[in-house]
DNA sequence: TGTACATCAGTGAACGCGCGTTCACTGATGTAC
DNA sequence: TGTACATCAGTGAACGCGCGTTCACTGATGTAC
């Protein structure tokens, strides 16, 4: 399967956002360059920008792929909300970078129409899961709020594992660890 | 109030705090440099490193300050769990640089005591309002998951306001906003 | 099947810039006597 | 009250480095005829 090695690459776009993934799982958002990119990918520094313009354009990249990835594991978790919360989990947890690229919309072009739509598909996902579980409360308050609880509840435990803040007691598996917490906000 | 120039500054340790703070209020985490707080400061661009040593030096002293206005947020809150929430909610959005920081220990010294002190003490205010408003639910999955429950709604809503994901119709105040997602988790 | 040409991916040298760090220094402050 | 000295905060010039960007180029591919 090892790919000659010819002028033209063939594959330089798909292997340079895999280069970024990488570079942002290692040390973070902040810290890796256009010029690392290339040098991961074994290309001229100046090829990176010949595919996507500049830091925000590969960011986009890793944004829009992040986004489908992550409706596709939401769709594939069924109609059980505490199914679809614990797909939430796993997803932050196994690809972390995408994950926290597509929360911070500042660092890349977040008019991108194939983020939009990408985004529009997984919110659709756990919208609908989520007014199916938790009807409008008795504060009646509304039925809007059901989603944006599980999305909170959800998304909060995914990034504070992330950050490393929970306690270690919680042991090595985030959504084993997801699910009780998760079930709290379904319990009534 | 006017404090005459001296060639001893007196309080440069507080303004490159504010520095810092203003800058990734402004541009987010990732783009300041010392010598961007120096300018901002209005001294010269070895004087942050002589204080602090070097920029994770700088974000220490945020994080540290950051944890103990949070836990005194925490604190004047009272005993209500919902109140609890909606001061975590209002401290993140107010003080959002601090809040970033906070939460990505990667970037700072984070076995500082001070800061180890601070967040602690928030911690135990938060344990102690979740435990005593969510005893431990029907799933006999253990009281710990309730503060867990609140943190993860809590921090969720927080960081997804923050970064702007979440619909326009929740208005301008993401206080009155919060209230009634983290209510569901109340409900019982 | 063969030739010509357009297109596009990737190269590599060169540029100017802002960065963190170092270091000898200067000015202000506090303390000993 | 006055003098000497140590300490410490902040300065500013100098350094080497990695960065993004530009641009003329080269090699490969695809298409027209």
């Amino acid at each position: 399967m090892t790919q000659a090695r010819t002028y033209h690459h063939g594959n330089l776009r798909r292997v340079i956002i895999d280069a970024a993934v990488a570079a942002i799982e290692e040390s973070g958002i902040a810290t890796w360059s256009l010029r690392e990119l290339a040098r991961r990918a074994g290309v001229s520094h100046a090829a990176p920008a010949h595919h996507f313009g500049d830091k925000a354009g590969v960011l986009t990249a890793v944004a829009a792929e992040g986004f489908a990835m992550f409706a596709d594991a939401l769709a594939s978790a069924g109609d059980d909300l505490l199914d679809i919360g614990t797909a939430y989990v796993r997803f932050a947890t196994t690809h972390r970078a995408h994950f926290e690229v597509m929360w911070q919309p500042a660092l890349f072009h977040a008019d991108d129409p194939e983020v939009s739509a990408a985004r529009t598909r997984a919110g659709a996902i756990l919208d609908r899961g989520a007014r199916a579980a938790l009807p409008a409360g008795r504060s009646g308050s509304g039925a809007g709020n059901a989603p944006i609880a599980a999305w909170s509840i959800a998304h909060g435990f995914a990034t504070l594992w992330l950050s490393g803040a929970l306690p270690a007691e919680l042991g090595d598996s985030p959504e084993e660890a997801a699910r009780p917490v998760l079930r709290m906000l379904l319990e009534r």
